[in-house]
DNA sequence: CGATTCAATGAATCCCAAG
DNA sequence: GCTTGGGATTCATTGAATC
């Protein structure tokens, strides 16, 4: 990167090692063991270290934008707010964090914390100055017609995207297409130079090359290199220049829990609920648990146990009862939740 | 905060000012002016200014902390990453960092960034060495029987849950109670202990007493003060104390040895015991181990060791056969022998 | 060939009560 | 404090294997 001229690049991506801490490995409920990172260049010795590593690097990585460039980086709450600090302290100036909301990550297998569920990217301009790319229209064009919210929604690289060696993978963090598709589309132009420091197995080259932009890559493990090259080397340039693809946005109609019912006072803990026929009754708990005579659990749990059944609807087996002592059935306090004020 | 005795709170939530800085007014699309935050509590200097700020209460925080308390802090782009790296740096330990997505954002007038959707929370434990609560049953049957993730969505805070005062909000970021619900049930205990430094309008406090736990609110903001006392004076404790209970855990139930299971007749010495797949064999012996072919030991010992395991739990692994020849899990015996009459 | 079941796996600071 | 060992703990997706 320092042999790179002043202010020559467009947009900077940078994915640094998190700095992952757990040592000892991990294992699935089922014995199976985790294939996590546990490669020598994510170990560093203190947050003073990894510190010192990361303001050296943004250091030069804002020397060598342009005016108006901008820079991306992606972390999670092992190094993100490292990050955030080092980008606010140097001078560039943050326009949003954006949360990558994974639709597939790993759960917690210890049932220690919550699941895992996001990564956190920060969007910063050089100088308070500077006025970054943004290709607002567009977003919105492929949005709905609704702007582009901090929130985006991807699956993690899977499938024949991830790249293979002997089967396994060779490289442990490599991102999605979809995301840098969508940050390339969102802040670059075609033609502009996008640099990336941590360049893996090449996916900012790969959607670079795929959207008709320059780019820079820099990598200091020569192992991940050929098969970078290779996959770069299999993708062609864009035919016609203008077309810039529109993500689709996914929205899947989201589940409710019966807890965010409770949650969003709909329901108070202690009201009283009964099955259809008013044999079965039990008591809503503020914690989104139902609490029986003789069980506790969730809506489902305690309708199956009680029914004796394998599984039980708990939303169209619960119901509580109306002003005129009428029965009504929880889920239609989950379609009030759906239909709330949004 | 300084006469709290060490180590006497549960549980603290900050909501501290966010460090804005929008020095100008925001005008809508329609001309029509945008009532942010512009009190004089959010304004700093510099950085280092609220660096130090933060670091200070941040201290106190965790001093009066117990072994095994923790923290909340929520925070936008302006201030999360100084207070996750000062949250790190004063020697917490981050547990997960949580996004609010926001249902109902207010949307970017000028067209020139991501609509900012979310906010950011991290949960911490005051030291690596403690640990925190967290019910975790209770958030898993509250959302459909799969694990809570990090990715938390509710609305804002409006309608008649905002506080006015002749009309105008009273507080420019009051926070919705369905958050503070999801927060305390999550991590604290009916009857603990909950400091919250910056009260505001008393959210804390109003959810704190609903589920039955303790609260210390502190606001330097006078102003503040009398709608947050009458709000809370609103609210009743719970009638119920069961109600706002968390589920238990299996292991908060009485430990019980395959040796009681034994002795007490639910199993007879030489009963057969299978795995699931009906591979691995042993028998019950009257000491409450139990023999395979090549190993003898506890149940556990066993299992793990068939299976070339580091680790097993035999009361889920071991079956014994039914009146039809049926695999039942010895677990089920388990649950026989603490339901008997006692 | 379609339906069903099984197996694999992904940036992870992942136990805790008893002695 | 420490060590010991019982026993609690997983979601969405893909692709292969089996029926």
């Amino acid at each position: 990167m320092r042999k790179l001229p002043d202010g020559s690049v467009d947009l900077v991506f940078a994915d640094p090692p998190y700095n992952l801490q757990l040592k000892d490995g991990l294992t699935r409920p089922d014995q199976s063991k985790v294939d996590g990172v546990h490669d020598e260049w994510d170990q560093f010795a203190s947050f003073e270290a990894y510190d010192a590593f990361i303001r050296e690097w943004l250091t030069e990585a804002r020397r060598v934008l342009k005016k108006d460039g901008a820079i991306w980086v992606i972390g999670s709450y092992h190094n993100i707010f490292r990050l955030g600090t080092a980008i606010q302290d140097l001078g560039f100036w943050v326009q949003n964090d954006i949360v990558w909301v994974k639709s597939n990550p790993m759960p917690n297998f210890r049932g220690t914390r919550f699941t895992n569920a996001h990564e956190t990217l920060i969007w910063a301009g050089k100088s308070k100055a500077s006025r970054p790319k943004f290709n607002y229209h567009s977003l919105k064009a492929a949005n709905e017609d609704v702007q582009m919210r901090s929130d985006w929604t991807f699956p993690l690289c899977t499938g024949g995207e991830r790249l293979k060696q002997d089967g396994a993978k060779l490289h442990p963090t490599q991102k999605p297409e979809a995301l840098l598709h969508r940050i390339i589309t969102a802040t670059t132009d075609p033609g502009d130079v996008i640099l990336d420091p941590f360049f893996g197995t090449g996916t900012t080259g790969a959607v670079a090359k795929k959207l008709g932009r320059h780019f820079i890559g820099i990598e200091r493990d020569m192992s991940y290199i050929p098969a970078a090259a290779k996959r770069i080397a299999g993708i062609s340039r864009p035919k016609n220049p203008d077309m810039v693809a529109p993500l689709p946005a996914p929205r899947k109609a989201p589940r409710v829990g019966f807890g965010q019912v409770v949650e969003a006072g709909l329901l108070s803990p202690g009201t009283k609920l009964f099955c259809p026929k008013r044999k079965h009754t039990a008591r809503v708990k503020a914690d989104g648990s139902i609490s029986a005579p003789s069980i506790e659990g969730s809506i489902h749990k305690v309708g199956a146990t009680l029914q004796n059944a394998p599984s039980c609807n708990g939303w169209t087996f619960w119901h509580y009862e109306e002003g005129k002592g009428q029965l009504m059935p929880i889920d239609s306090l989950r379609q009030a939740f759906r239909a709330r004020p949004s």
